[in-house]
DNA sequence: TAGGCCATCTGGTCCT
DNA sequence: AGGACCAGATGGCCTA
């Protein structure tokens, strides 16, 4: 199974349990023994959080289901340009897929990369046009599938000082870590 | 089994 | 008042 219809599932199961919630559960928050968080899953206990603050049972479990629903879109939205980001990200294996923090310090690594070449074809226009002419270059590097935090193939990285690893390199002229 | 990654819930804060 | 954003907490799944 692959890992997105695996999240996918998972979000369906997670869905459908939520979705057999019944603001009819709701309770004041003192019953339900106070402020901690008992479990970040689907116990009664949280149930009865959602519904029961401030104002009235229902409304307020209307409100709270609703700002739940506003949040989980806007995390799916932060996934959908997450995946944006990874599929304009040079090449990778048909079933390799960036974390969230690999895409971020891959694209930040790959821009500073880039700049540095545009830099380059500013002082050596013959030597840049013909570097980004050659295999392995920004247009075609690739993706090491051994492991995530494997470095750039080809040797034009190196031969433009590119980091030899994408994540994790901060060189003195890199953009700083993430 | 521990650790990594993830989705989700939740309450707080800020903004409109 | 309600929505957006954020960070903490939690449990599930997967892999080494």
């Amino acid at each position: 199974m692959s890992y997105k219809l695996r999240n996918e599932v998972r979000t369906l199961r997670a869905a459908e349990t939520l979705c057999s919630f019944s603001p009819a559960l709701s309770k004041p928050l003192q019953e339900t023994g106070g402020t901690s968080r008992d479990s970040g899953g689907n116990l009664p206990g949280r149930q009865q959080r959602m519904f029961g603050r401030k104002t009235s049972g229902e409304q307020c479990g209307r409100r709270r289901m609703k700002a739940n629903d506003r949040e989980r879109h806007r995390m799916h939205n932060l996934n959908s340009a997450l995946d944006a980001l990874r599929n304009i990200l040079p090449a990778l294996p048909e079933d390799a897929k960036l974390t969230k923090i690999e895409t971020l310090r891959f694209a930040r690594n790959y821009i500073w990369a880039l700049t540095e070449t545009l830099h380059m074809a500013d002082h050596h226009p013959h030597t840049a046009a013909s570097e980004l002419r050659s295999p392995g270059s920004v247009s075609s590097l690739e993706w090491d599938s051994a492991s995530p935090a494997e470095s750039w193939s080809g040797t034009t990285a190196d031969e433009l000082n590119w980091p030899t690893n994408i994540f994790q390199h901060a060189s003195p002229d890199s953009p700083a870590q993430l």
